[in-house]
Order: structure tokens, then C-alpha cells, then sequence
DNA sequence: CCGGTGACGCGCG
DNA sequence: GCGCGCGCCACCG
């Protein structure tokens, strides 16, 4: 595969905390690739899924990211709430405090 | 090469 | 706090 840095850092996210695409990309070294963070998980696979947590990462406003198949967007939503990540109103959850914040000296 | 297209982000008003 | 516009960047036809 050709996206393993953010494939890594996604599956450093713990479970209950969420992450951000622009925050994935720096991890992961693509700087201002954000966009690519989203094309990356686009493109998991099924099996793929099972392995790294795609759903904890959430745009910067903390709300799930807008697809072609909206239907997708619940499940994340519902995969979040099940580990214990809730949205408001708005359908946004807050990053104050559920934002996984990695300590870089440690790396985790 | 060129232009269109995103699971994005940020600065402005 | 919100929408909008624009910048970004890999991909693809």
C-alpha cells in the first residue's frame, strides 16, 4: 500500500479519542496533505478497516466529514458513540474533549 | 500537460 | 459562530 505513515498514525489513536485529518498529516509526515489523509482512508479496504480505526479521525471542526454515501458517515458516528465519543446538536464532537493529543517526546 | 475532483483547512467578513 | 473563497496536493481521464 502506498499510504502507511497515516495508516500508523491512525492506529495510534486510542479508542474514545478522536483525531483530525490535518493532524494525521502532519503525524504523519505529509505537512498540508489532509486532503491525502481522507484519500488514504478512502481507500482502505474492507479487511483493512479491521485493523486500523479510520473512524476516529473527524475534520477540524470535530464533525464526521461529509461523504458521496452518507449512510457511511452514520456508521462512523455510531462506531464513535459506541466507544464513548459524543456529538452536540450541531453533530460535532468536541475536541477539547475527546482530541487524542500524543505527547511527541514519547510518542504516544 | 491540463483541468476536474475530493473523507481538508484557514482566513475573512 | 458561520458560510465562502481560495490554497493544497495526489489522482485520474
Amino acid at each position: 500500500m502506498k499510504y502507511t505513515e497515516v495508516y500508523a498514525v491512525v492506529r495510534r489513536i486510542p479508542r474514545g479519542r478522536v483525531a483530525t485529518y490535518g493532524q494525521v498529516a502532519d503525524l504523519a509526515g505529509l505537512g498540508r496533505g489532509a486532503r491525502q489523509v481522507g484519500y488514504a482512508l478512502a481507500g482502505l479496504s474492507e479487511e483493512q478497516s479491521e485493523q486500523v480505526p479510520w473512524h476516529r479521525v473527524l475534520n477540524a471542526q470535530g464533525r464526521v466529514s461529509p461523504r458521496a454515501e452518507p449512510v457511511t458517515e452514520d456508521t462512523q458516528r455510531g462506531l464513535l458513540e459506541s466507544e464513548g465519543v459524543q456529538f452536540d446538536d450541531a453533530g460535532r464532537a468536541s475536541l477539547e474533549r475527546f482530541g487524542w493529543r500524543p505527547r511527541a517526546a514519547r510518542r504516544q
